[in-house]
DNA sequence: TGGAAAAATTGCTTTCGATGCAGCAATATA
DNA sequence: TATATTGCTGCATCGAAAGCAATTTTTCCA
């Protein structure tokens, strides 16, 4: 059932080790210092082989981003019965902040280069989708209903706000829940006063 | 009092022959499919000048995102006494409306873009520092509130779901006020749910 | 087990955006 | 007119990205 073999799992581990050196050399001389050769020299590959791994340098930054948007989709797909998206999202997004303390300091990294922060405004946005889907669940919202979408982005964005003026740094749980809570209901009050359709 | 020497109006001259080429080739044959290279040549210049105008190739696509910039500012700016920053911000959308009828399809351009899309969004993004002044001084809000800039976030994404939903084309003043409104609606409910600090 | 087939890795080459530098030309100033 | 500014240009370089063909490694079947 679970076969695989000797070259899925090399692959993995070139995958992690190209992951790891460049993560490492970007926290230690930043990104726009780190070149791709730095990168395949540290990992013991050609440079070549990274573009196997990563569509682009950017990518190696960002690479787990798909993974929090696949728990991100499970978590809003399986919330108990009685709760709604934006709580179950609330929910998420707290239980994720203890993982957030990552040691490697990527988020550093991304925080210190403008053209990251920005880049990754975009990873984010591409929650949208999915969290607008949730809502429009709870909310009966055909297609052509706007206020999923509305109300999807307003989320991602405020978000966005908090980590920005958070400094990044308040990676504690309750700290986390209590600087989302308004927010949720910033949105909560908002849908109430939109008209469907 | 406007001296503008043969020299400053030759500059404009150049930038402008710059920017017109540019968005003509970018209609005509899509942005990533113009080199450097076609736009300097359309325009008369060397591909180095064109650094002397631009920033990167990007800016051409961006370069009027300024001025709008400037003119939302001075339209927060000189608001009526008796409205707020959120029925201000309506009022210049609304009135920007039928100026977007840009014939030379730099929106189109944009839309058809993936990266570019991207990008337009983080270049709306930053108007929201202007708005959330603006609304922080209707709060009376001190710099650590973020409601300022959790509202203007949220302005700014849902701004661009109209944008995208919208396809892009009902550029009636009557159509558009009727899509903003509601957004206008919802900001302001969230606000009001939203506690001071 | 041996060897063909499939897949991964690599070097090489090219394209394009971006930047530093130095010489030259056009403009401005005195 | 002489001189100082400023702009334009070519050139050379760097880094990211992509195509291609050769080579090595892994897999799988006879």
């Amino acid at each position: 059932m679970e076969p695989v073999g000797l070259r899925e799992r090399k692959k993995l581990q070139t995958r992690e080790a190209l992951r790891r050196a460049a993560w490492a050399l970007f926290a230690e001389r930043g990104y726009d210092a780190t070149t791709l050769a730095d990168i395949a020299d540290a990992a013991g590959v050609s440079t070549r082989t990274i573009f196997a791994y990563f569509p682009s340098k950017e990518d190696i930054v960002f690479c787990e981003f798909e993974s929090m948007r696949g728990a991100l989709a499970v978590a809003l797909a399986e919330r108990p019965a009685g709760q709604d998206a934006l709580g179950a999202l609330r929910d998420f997004i707290v239980s994720s902040a203890h993982e957030k303390a990552d040691g490697e300091g990527i988020e550093q990294v991304i925080a210190a280069d403008e053209t990251l922060r920005s880049h990754k405004r975009a990873r984010i946005a591409e929650f949208q989708d999915i969290v607008a889907a949730a809502i429009a669940e709870d909310l009966g919202a055909g297609p052509d209903d706007l206020r999923p979408q509305v109300a999807a982005a307003s989320l991602t964005a405020a978000f966005e706000v908090l980590e920005r003026e958070g400094g990044g740094k308040p990676h504690d749980a309750a700290d986390v829940a209590a600087a989302i809570d308004p927010i949720i209901a910033f949105v909560r009050a908002g849908l109430n006063a939109l008209p469907a359709g």
